[in-house]
This record gives structure tokens, sequence and C-alpha cells, in this order.
DNA sequence: CATCAAAAGATTGTCGACAATAATACCAAG
DNA sequence: CTTGGTATTATTGTCGACAATCTTTTGATG
């Protein structure tokens, strides 16, 4: 999903981004650069260059001069969060049909199938069904051909996604209708259908933010 | 446009920043960490984090251990560039049209009126009314409320799209016509409706690229 | 006792030097 | 003369220390 860490920022970057959507390091928390450089043995440097990335990514607050903060969430910012991602999967999709060659859909349909066996296998059990959620987005993505929609949904939010996912605790019970929902929207794809492609991935994006929601409101 | 310049890396970001969108270092050359630090007269930490930066709005490439260069204009990424636009700022129009207050739209429509004195005095000099346009849009988008759309369209793209429009030496005829269109899309705000608001944007941002395509094919 | 100011402490920003990696130049062999 | 490999050079990545800024503590004053 990401190019090898070569560098001793790329591997301290991976891991404090892991520790930050895992909840261990905690939203909100205050970001304190020489412990952290203790915590991972090395220098300031390599950990700064990370630290811009996390903000990159949106998941840590920087103010010059007084630090970094682990991000809050909150409703509001889920809310924003998934308005973008309804546009910008919605176009992507649209992007997809129009670019991918009929070999790239049998592939997606064969990963599909694969889901199926393995989610049959494994009822119920979330985290198989949301590495297949985040496969099946992440192709349609890349798929679409344009580096900067790519960039913004796999490099600067889908870290974020996966935090607000985490730490509310999203168990999906939408896991088989997730599936057809998938289903429905490569058969567009398959149809060269763009518009009707966007149109189903908006409204899978939107039922998921709508189910989110409720968990929320029914948590607290 | 953005908090004003506490460090020295913000400082030097805003040189290089202006430098590379004005072409003044040209698109497609390498970027020497060394020679950058002795021409600004700093050292090359507060240099790299600008670097870092301008890796994040697209206007440099950096690769691992082999360092950085400018980014390439090629048709291919400029209309990448405008679907995301495209996009991106409809939904903002949409956003906008719900969010606004009766005062904010008010307020709007004053900066019309002034765009179109101004923009009646110089009759056809496009710097004005690029200013115009530029304002126009930014407004716009800050209306959304959305602060990851603000972010993507303000902070990451919005030097990539002003660096195409000067170094393909956009002197717009479209003047009259952009403030028709921009009037259109107030009033569509102004009638709450999110719908008209998006697409009118989108038509007018299409047309801009349009445009633009034809200047391109003209020109070479 | 509350409030404000100044000093102490800690944190971030910047610097120059060193280490690791990549780009270049050079030389030898075919 | 071309090609391949090696040595040299230059550039990037990392380090530890210093300077500038912010935060907290402390003390003085109303």
């Amino acid at each position: 999903m990401q190019k090898d860490p070569v560098t001793a920022a790329d591997r301290v970057l991976l891991e404090i981004q892991r520790a930050i959507v895992a909840g261990e390091i905690p939203a909100g928390s205050k970001i304190s650069e020489p412990e952290l450089a203790r915590q991972f043995d090395l220098s300031r440097a390599p950990l700064r260059e990370a630290l811009a990335r996390l903000e990159r990514c949106h998941l840590i607050e920087r103010i010059p001069n007084a630090g970094a903060r682990v991000v809050k969430l909150t409703p509001q910012g889920l809310i924003s969060l998934y308005q973008i991602r309804e546009n910008l999967e919605g176009m992507a999709c649209r992007l997809a049909a129009e670019q991918m060659s009929d070999a790239e859909i049998a592939q997606m349909q064969n990963l599909l199938d694969q889901h199926l066996s393995t989610q049959r296998v494994r009822e119920g059990e979330s985290y198989y069904q949301e590495a297949g959620d985040v496969d099946f987005h992440y192709r349609i993505i890349q798929a679409s051909k344009n580096p900067y929609l790519i960039n913004i949904l796999c490099d600067e939010l889908y870290y974020l996604v996966r935090m607000y996912r985490v730490q509310m605790g999203m168990a999906g019970p939408r896991v088989s209708r997730a599936f057809d929902e998938h289903k429905a929207i490569l058969n567009a794809i398959a149809s060269r259908d763009g518009e009707l492609a966007e149109l189903l991935m908006r409204r899978h994006i939107s039922a998921s933010r709508r189910n989110i929601e409720a968990y929320l409101q029914q948590g607290n």
C-alpha cells in the first residue's frame, strides 16, 4: 500500500502511524519530540520528518513553537471526512468505469469471489471483512488513474478513516450488505456505466456513514 | 491566504513557492539542497522542512536518497488537476449554499460588485481578474466549512493551479464571461439551491479547463 | 487572597558536522 | 571503440548541541 521504508524516518512514521490509529497514543494527547525520540531510539531530525508526514495525513496538528497534538475525533470531523469520501470515491468509480481494462475488471471479480469465500468461513469476524473492504476501495481508487485523487484518498485520508473505525469500535454488522454493494458497483463498472457506478459508490459510503452515526448516538 | 510566516522555514517556503510558480526555478529542474541553503542563507534543516511542504502541495517530487525535482507540467496532469477541482469545488458550492449566512452572502455580492468596477476600469488586464477569480473561489471554498475540503483546495492544489496558469501564459479573454458565471453561481447560493450552485460551478471550471486546453493545442 | 510580573525550566527551531547512499568519473578488458 | 566494473565525488539522511520561543513556577504587590 505504500513504498517500503528505506529511511529511518519512514520506519518510525509507520510505527507512530499505527500507534495513533490503534489509539495507543491517545487522541488529543500532546506529542513530545524528545520523549518519542528516546522511545524509538533515534534523533529528532528523522522524527520531525515523520511528524511532518503525520500532519499531512491529518493524524496530528502542529502549532509553530508550541508542538504537536494527536488529532481529536469528533462527530463533526467524521461527517466532514465522509462528505469528502462520498464525492471523491464516487468520482474514482466513474473514472474507473471509463479507464479499467477488461482484464483488470475480471481480476476485480476474482477478488470479490475470494472475499465471498473467506467471509463465509469467518462469519462476522470484521477484520477480514474490513481488510477486504479496504482492498476493494483501494483498487477502485487506483483504477481511476488520477494521481491527485489517489494521493488524497490513499495517502492523506485513509489513515484517519481507519482511526475513526478502530477507535469507535466499528465491528461491522454491515458485512454481507457491503459485499452485495461491492458486487453491484463492479457490475456497473463492467457495463461501463460510469454514472451508475458513481451513484452506487456514493450510496455505499453514505450507508456506511449512517451506520457509524447510528453507532455513535447509540454509544453515547 | 495563509498564516504569516513566524519561522525561517515558513519564510523560505513562501519564497521558493513563489519562485517555482513563477517559473524562476524551472519546471523539471533538480533541487540542490546545499545550493538553495546557500542561496537563502540558512541551514539545511529549515530548508528540508520547506521542501516537505512543497511536496505536500505537489510543486516538487522527492525520491529517498536521490533528491527532489520541480514537478513537470503536462497536459495529462492538467486534466487530472481540473477533474479534481470540478468535483471538489462543485461540492464546496453545494455546501456553501447550505451553510452560508445571509450576511455572508450579502458580503459576497459586494465583492462581486467591486470586481465589476475594477474590471471595467482595467479592461482586459488579466491580473486583477485572476485575483478576483481566486478571491471568489477562495471564499466559496471557505464557506463550505469542511476543513478537509478547504485544506485540499486552498493548501494542496491551489499553487499548482496557479503554476499551470502562469507558466502557460493564461491571459484570460474569459474575463467577462467568468464574471457572469460567478454572478449566476452566487445567485444560486442566495436562493439556497445547492444542486444548481454545484452544477454551475462545475460548468464554470469545466469551461475554464476547455479554455486552457484550447490554448494548449493552439500554442504547440 | 488574588493578580500580575519576572525568572526558571522545558520545548521547539536552527545549526554545523558526520555517516550512508546514490551519481559520476575513470580505468580495464573485450 | 564500446562495455563493465570500480573508485571517487557529491548529495542526502542523521546526529548532537545551541538559540529562540513558549510554559510554568515563583515571588511580589495590591
